[in-house]
DNA sequence: TATGAATGAGGGTTCATTCAT
DNA sequence: GATGAATGAACCCTCATTCAT
């Protein structure tokens, strides 16, 4: 009894698994608006399947992106208690932060939609990231490397912003802005 | 014969200036994907008359914006004439461009979107705008005022892309980070 | 140029026609609920045709049996003219009423869902047929030939009720009925 | 053996009370076309079991009503027994086979329902119902107080349908026109 | 030219039903 | 016997696009 439950739930655990790829996969081809017929095709299961693990597409999209939030908003503990300065502490965090938006195809923009559904991703990232962030700001800001002034949501949504890229503007590019905004954000003595 | 083909051929005129009024009015809206019946409803025209005048919605959107992408590029040969530092002349530039961004709602989003229909929008804001800017940041270089590696596209890119705004980040947001982003661009001497 | 906008507005008119009989074929075969793609396929257009003649199903629905309510309304006016006694035009009125409600397979089932996609449907009964029915009602408690406290809603909704047939309640047992009620109604001296 | 065995049917036995129950309560609020899985959720089961117990829909509306129709059955010779009027024992237990219906919400609109999953359940209360009430007529007829053409389906079918409320027609006004049917019933010396 | 009716592909969502454990 | 994950048919609705008049 206790086996054969155990091994369905297995069963359903590794489906959930397959439909995050999928998802996760179908995201970084079509945005995170992919039909979820593609996204169940692609994991080889029926739609069905799709909303008896995830309700609402929101509910997908945040299980898709959580571990890596919580992975990335770890991070800024970690590079505080390096030797490090402050301020380069901010800017590795930053180039993680980057990282994830960018293997993330279409999470830039999907940020920015103000489709309800997409909302809680927005959360996710705002109660997460935010105070991590904000961490590592506070720190550069007490070392007098960074103008105060700076906030974190604000200064994660340009970085963000500036890592849209398309045609023309490649992930090189994006980065170079974001170090030019970042010097740009330095205490000016 | 000659008079009525004249009159046949104002209508038609005042038919795609009636158009263009309601796409730009509609894409304020609802953005730049607006259901093409309802720019048709608010020109009071039949959808065949949309079609008609811009096969693509991709013509439509670039003809709505080409007079003051047109106007924005003039600007810049206007400031050059003037009495300022060049990099002045760059920073009010600009600001005429965000401003242009800005009062297009949902335009930003365009200029990123991948969708093929769109692309037409991006080149000819390369086509226009580009050249106009390349003459200000060159000036700006050569006047020792900006880093010489910054490109005319990168930088536009970057300052749209800081322009779009949402929950949390409004337009005041924005232009700090185009300010920080442009003090980053200047000549580390 | 009339007449090519008048061709049109036929050629509209027509399937509007079509669409309403479909719609009322589909209806005595599968209730108000058939689904918009079979009316659609029956009627041999769209289903985008469908809703733009009948944005929502209660549009259809009240359309479909708008004729026939203001029909039958307007005849308990011109029974109050006609020399019979207040009772025996009442009797026949509720005789067309059961006439309607029977040629519409599954109205009655209609009118008591409490989808409120059939609101309206219901709206449209009460506003038209209560007062023509209650007309009716006053002339033959005038003449003290019917209870006064009978009301006009609560009778049709009776007599609509009572017409609900089905296996082994054919129409004669339901007029049956519909007579034992009216009895029951009548003045008791 | 036998014992686990035992045990085993007697598990069984309650899961099915609680189907029954939680299929009644369900049937209340949503009508006996609830969800399957409704259905088991409320008896904390999963929906196999449902189906384990009642392969179809029917065979589970059946089953919640057969009691109810057998307590309801056997009213009427207790009436018969009592020493009141055939038709004061008619009127009665009239009055308890309403408030049977109309303590089940929707079995009402089940009842006319055309959906061949509910035919058992029209014919659990032919077989059971029709002849308990027709013992009851039938001593009303003999006894002259009641048209002796009044079958019992047929007053049961009426009466049944007039008990269909809806907003604007409660119970009351039901009650009421039941009452005038059983008016129009009585015996015209 | 202008019209707008008609089309139908495309994407969302629900739920009855099956079946391996 | 019990379970509940998986399936997929069936509906709903929107809108880009065509074309006869």
């Amino acid at each position: 009894m206790t086996d054969s439950i155990g091994v369905r739930e297995a069963g359903a655990k590794r489906t959930r698994k397959a439909l995050l790829a999928a998802a996760a996969a179908e995201f970084v081809v079509q945005g995170v608006q992919a039909p979820i017929r593609d996204i169940a095709g692609r994991a080889d299961v029926g739609v069905g399947t799709v909303y008896r693990h995830f309700p609402t597409r929101a509910e997908l999209v945040t299980a898709v992106y959580r571990h890596q939030v919580d992975e990335c908003a770890a991070l800024a503990a970690t590079l505080l208690q390096e030797p490090i300065a402050p301020s380069e502490a901010l800017t590795r965090w930053i180039d993680a932060f980057i990282e994830f938006l960018v293997t993330k195809h279409g999470l830039g923009v999907a940020l920015l939609s103000e489709d309800p559904s997409l909302l809680s991703l927005h959360t996710l990232m705002l109660d997460t990231l935010v105070p991590a962030c904000a961490s590592l700001i506070e720190a550069a800001a007490a070392a007098g490397e960074l103008d105060p002034r700076v906030t974190a949501y604000t200064l994660m949504r340009a970085v963000g912003n500036l890592c849209i890229i398309g045609p023309e503007y490649d992930l090189a590019s994006g980065k170079e802005m974001v170090g030019r905004l970042l010097a740009g954000c330095r205490r000016t003595t």
